[in-house]
DNA sequence: ATTGCGGGGATAAAGG
DNA sequence: ACCTTTATCCCCGCAA
């Protein structure tokens, strides 16, 4: 079910993207359009300020502090539970190879460790290995007994021969700071989605949060395309935000 | 000395 | 066959 709805999410951004093409005069490139607006997003982050933040903070935005994070986690967690008697999703399922999954499906991307992050940050049955600090930043935390059995886990849904090892995982996790996906914070074993990874696989959560970086955006200043490709990515989950129930 | 965590080069794997 | 992207393997440093 979830790898269904993945697709969706996967074909609603690909038609974004078709969209755009349609509508703009110059040579659109899919992988480095997408990467720009992926630094630029990351790029608006640091000038809000988020939990690692640079000493930046503009001025509509509030003091944030591990003090009210760790406040907060209550609540949070509480909200997690709202959505753990929705998705109670079977162990066996979660273990089930990518090969498997995979079957029968023509051209279906490959799962990405992000993806299956995400998915276990929404699984309460993970609560023990992972969990989130602060969902709405996307803030999240390994379990330190238990990151090893996620890391297997992982490496079980990929389907591969060697198990997969927390130090491994973290090494891809590493990865994600080059592009931005996701980032390390200071804390121990803590990352930080992207504004934009968040958008993608939380359509509800991205329903919700106002177009920030739009007040960021002049036309002259060659970020117009990004602003273009950006709202017709919007209507596109929208579009798919309409025909599926929220997830996590 | 050991352990836990984080960094990063090199390379494999997979897809276009 | 080549290139790019992503994931994996492996070795290193640092601090408790």
């Amino acid at each position: 079910m979830a790898c269904v709805e993945q697709d969706k999410l996967g074909q609603a951004f690909e038609d974004a993207f078709e969209v755009l093409r349609q509508h703009s005069t110059g040579d659109l490139q899919y992988s480095s359009d997408y990467k720009n607006y992926l630094a630029f997003i990351n790029h608006c982050s640091h000038v809000r300020g988020n939990s690692n933040s640079y000493g930046v903070l503009p001025t509509e935005e509030p003091v944030y502090n591990w003090r009210t994070v760790i406040n907060g986690a209550a609540d949070l967690y509480f909200e997690g539970n709202i959505h753990q008697s929705l998705q109670n999703i079977p162990e066996n399922q979660l273990v089930q190879p990518a090969v498997l999954q995979q079957k029968g499906g023509k051209g279906r991307k490959k799962l990405r460790l992000f993806e299956y992050l995400h998915e276990s940050l929404c699984n309460p049955e993970m609560a023990s290995c992972i969990q989130w600090i602060d969902q709405t930043k996307g803030i999240f935390q390994f379990v330190s007994k238990n990151k090893e059995k996620l890391a297997q886990l992982w490496g079980k849904r990929k389907g591969n021969r060697k198990t997969m090892t927390y130090q491994k995982m973290a090494r891809a996790l590493r990865n994600y700071g080059r592009t931005g996906e996701i980032i390390k914070i200071r804390r121990k074993l803590t990352y930080q989605f992207s504004e934009a990874i968040l958008q993608r696989l939380s359509p509800s959560y991205f329903l919700e949060k106002e177009f920030f970086y739009s007040q960021y955006v002049q036309p002259d200043q060659g970020y117009l395309s990004l602003n273009n490709w950006n709202a017709n990515y919007n209507c596109a989950y929208a579009n798919y935000h309409e025909l599926s129930h929220a997830d996590c």
